[in-house]
DNA sequence: TGTACATCAGTGAACGCGCGTTCACTGATGTAC
DNA sequence: TGTACATCAGTGAACGCGCGTTCACTGATGTAC
């Protein structure tokens, strides 16, 4: 099999490369219009060609395989994910807390939209594909925002530390690890709360949309709602 | 299609019903070996007659068809989850805070033994497959379970009802359907927030599961255990 | 500016795979009298 | 207890489906001199 040309970092401008560019693109955006559709085992390179009015073998010469594809739509997903947090958290002359809960909120509202696409970033992992390395940096995205916030809070002392055992050994070590990932200073005992509080958020989006809240906190909006304060509360923050 | 004849209520002892008993019972188990090895949407019909010998429509006199296993899949799994939970609450003599962690530590054992089963039950929806009203109640075994050793608590006074916003109208009157539906008695704001810990829960086993520790928490059981904790602390738990 | 060669995009056929479900059938087991 | 009929389990062939990936090929685009 021969490897598909890498995208060079300078990018020639002949029409070739040009129309290179855009179908790449189009094969991309096609691919995400399936995936919200029929879901991540849904997505078949021969629906894909077959929407764009091309012969299925001919999209091998953009992807090397349907892996490279899902990779490409997971960092995608990631990135947008990643994106919509850090907007929600922007808005200037903000508390932290309130930039904390308006990530939750985002979080929620970009999952509600985008149900598929949730799934294939926190769902079963998708059978025979392992997420290489490149999506580590995009996954990050939402904790680095989430954690930042956090973060900003403490150095602001706006946020009182909870009591609590104090996290010791390895897991002092992977706290700190994780406080650098995120560029995200605090003791370690508030950074394994906050890691909880991302979970938990994570956790409540995932059991909505796979149906999990069905006859307990469905609709979820006011459950939602007060799951976040909730989570700000534990994390200390107090305004 | 002629619907295979429903178990009757009081089983006839001919040798041909006990015949029956048995092979349902070995295509079972046969299909959760399978599920145990190729996850969910590896589960085959044809995988699973090939290994036991049978030609693949036969396994129609058993079942009417593959979304009916993957029900009685899902029950089992349900069933067997639930029960460790109640099996980790039952020592006793142990205070309701103990029976919480441990429940939480039990669920987490069960799920790193089986993580296919495990992501059948939390992980994203079979497509295409939608579950039917009889897993609502296996379902509901766990947080039963866990609402339960809180209500306990609540109950011997052992927990304070943690400070925040009281819920009202829609959100309260959830709280109160959950209530009643795991028969556990507490305020409603008590009850949001330990719905809040259930969810956190089956969050932390799941991105541990689902690769989404990697590079943080990874290997997780330090984390696992404070969390637990962390979560007794936040429903109340004093002792 | 024109020519010769190299690169690349897209074609169409094929390989080999697996799946769920239906159907008419045979032979064994169960039941009513 | 024996016979006649009804029920049921399991067979084997077939239907119709879709998939990822490879390969030799043609014709268009790009590049070096």
């Amino acid at each position: 099999m021969s490897e598909p040309t890498p995208e060079p970092v300078s990018a020639p401008r002949t029409a070739r490369a040009q129309a290179r560019r855009l179908l790449t693109a189009e094969i991309l955006a096609t691919a995400r219009r399936h995936l919200v559709v029929h879901g991540a085992d849904g997505l078949s390179l021969r629906a894909i060609s077959r929407d764009l009015g091309m012969v299925s073998s001919a999209i091998y010469r953009y992807f090397p395989s349907r892996d490279e594809l899902l990779t490409a739509l997971l960092i995608e997903a990631y990135d947008a994910l990643g994106e919509t947090a850090e907007r929600a958290a922007m808005a200037p002359g903000v508390a932290a807390r309130e930039q904390f809960v308006g990530m939750c909120r985002a979080v929620r509202g970009w999952a509600k939209d985008r149900p598929q696409e949730w799934a294939l970033l926190y769902g079963s992992p998708v059978p025979g594909y392992r997420a290489p390395q490149q999506t580590v940096e995009p996954a990050s995205r939402l904790p680095r925002a989430l954690l930042g916030a956090v973060a900003r809070g403490y150095l602001a002392g706006d946020v009182v530390v909870p009591e609590g055992a104090v996290p010791t050994g390895e897991l002092a070590d992977q706290s700190r690890t994780v406080a650098s990932l995120v560029e995200a200073e605090m003791p370690e005992q508030l950074m394994a709360i906050a890691a909880g509080t991302w979970i938990q958020l994570i956790g409540t989006v995932s059991m909505e949309l796979f149906g999990q809240l069905v006859g307990s906190y469905d609709p979820a909006d006011l459950f939602a709602e007060y799951s976040w304060a909730n989570l700000a509360d534990r994390v200390g923050f107090r305004n």
